[in-house]
DNA sequence: GCATGCAAAATTGTTAACAATCATTGTTTT
DNA sequence: AAAACAATGATTGTTAACAATTTTGCATGC
């Protein structure tokens, strides 16, 4: 008893709410590495920065937790998400498995509609390139791989694929070359142009390069210090610092 | 500056949190159907009911909801999801395309360790058909896929998939035909068999087949009324009722 | 000098009260 | 009678204060 409305309609819709825009603007933040892997997150600092109360600011760290982009831990706060290198192995393991499966199904499926949405967006990542805007090409580089999946149809990859590229964002942030990464901006061309031959098998191994050229771009050996480290700051070791 | 220190450990690792056993306890509610489809959850009402605050209500709201449990609409409250056909029909597909993945790299890469894992939980499969335990056998059926993707060896996809699989269950609960749905119990014998035979290929096809057979099993064509239908329930059509 | 223990400050966790919003019911108007 | 309108009650959203915990700084003793 007692069961009065249906639920009618899907939540967010058309207006951003203010919880996704803090949201975003940390992980804009987080991206930049304005804010660094390790660094502790207080709620109340940030409550004030974006006049919020201390509670939309929880309730949006709970969300930065659930995509790993930050720890939570209990009674100590929140600090950014260090992945580890195993971490970082297994999240790009997994876009593998998963966009295999994409672009297989969009090379079986295409059509001039769907080949002209790659390319336009090819067209704005050679744009961006050819401007030198780094972040812009940055973040076109992995909307490429999300448009796929928006094609593939799918929802549910749509949107798990979507949390692995912000965490693969993290990784790169983290494990970068020091020498700015090369975005494949013209590995995406090459894959443009296995996904218009129709051939699945082709598509999905052209898919696994790419994905193991971002990964081999990476130094998954020494993670970049980040925090505070005094000891390569000033070029010498610390006699029983941390760790 | 100001960096004080590394966040170090992983949150959740031995005991149990209050607020992950309030999300278990009303995950098993929803899956029994107690609570159904639709359901509005009033959140003082299960602060309450648990004996914590309202604050904590909502937190395990924010998980619910990121899992698709349930649906948060602002200013109206939380309410149990009713997945659309269209919903159903990508959750399925999106495993299929998930564990494809799984299933291939475990056929490759089977171990007698492994095996005897995939036939213990087997085992238990078949103990709780024989001892009629419906909802165990339901349980279970979810946990050996969960089984797989673990020895997969990738926790993304282990953890992905877990709540993947969660939709699939509160989908099957809200779709199943009349008479209980089989639980495909002898399917997964013949899904292992496929997997000691070691061709990826013949255990692609497998899993796909099964997946399909769970998808094919359900009424996905009516939902079941489950809220207060009065049209139904008098067995008459209103005049200018909703929808 | 280094470790240990204690006190103060900072930060998170929790609770309760208040404000804003929405659903429902009852009333009025056309 | 049907639709528009208004008042009530229930529920969510927000804020602020308080309690519990952790971190930090400092003093003490070895």
């Amino acid at each position: 008893m007692a069961n009065p409305a249906p639920p009618t309609t899907y939540q967010g819709s058309g207006k951003l709410r203010p919880e996704e825009l803090i949201y975003r603007e940390m992980l804009g933040a987080i991206l930049d590495r304005r804010l660094e892997p390790g660094m502790k997150l207080i709620e109340e600092d940030l409550a004030k920065t974006f006049s919020v109360s201390r509670a939309r600011i929880r309730a949006t760290f709970l969300q930065l937790a659930h995509d790993k982009l930050i720890n939570l831990v209990p009674n100590r706060g929140a600090f950014i998400a260090e992945p580890t290198i195993n971490e970082a192995i297994e999240v790009f393991s997994a876009r593998r498995m998963i966009e295999d499966g994409v672009v297989r199904k969009i090379a079986t499926h295409m059509t001039p509609d769907r080949a002209s949405q790659i390319r336009d967006h090819l067209e704005r990542e050679h744009q961006a390139h050819h401007d030198g805007d780094h972040r812009a090409a940055i973040i076109l580089s992995g909307e490429f791989h999300l448009l796929l999946a928006r094609l593939a149809g799918n929802l549910v990859i749509e949107e798990f694929l979507e949390r692995l590229i912000l965490r693969s964002s993290l990784i790169i942030a983290m494990y970068e070359s020091p020498q700015p990464v090369d975005c494949s901006h013209s590995e995406h061309e090459t894959l443009l142009n296995a996904l218009l031959g129709g051939d699945p098998d082709v598509a999905a191994a052209e898919m696994a390069k790419h994905l193991d050229a971002i990964r081999n771009r990476l130094q998954l050996h020494h993670p970049k210090p980040a925090k505070t480290d005094f000891a390569s700051i000033f070029g010498r070791t610390p006699k029983s610092a941390a760790s």
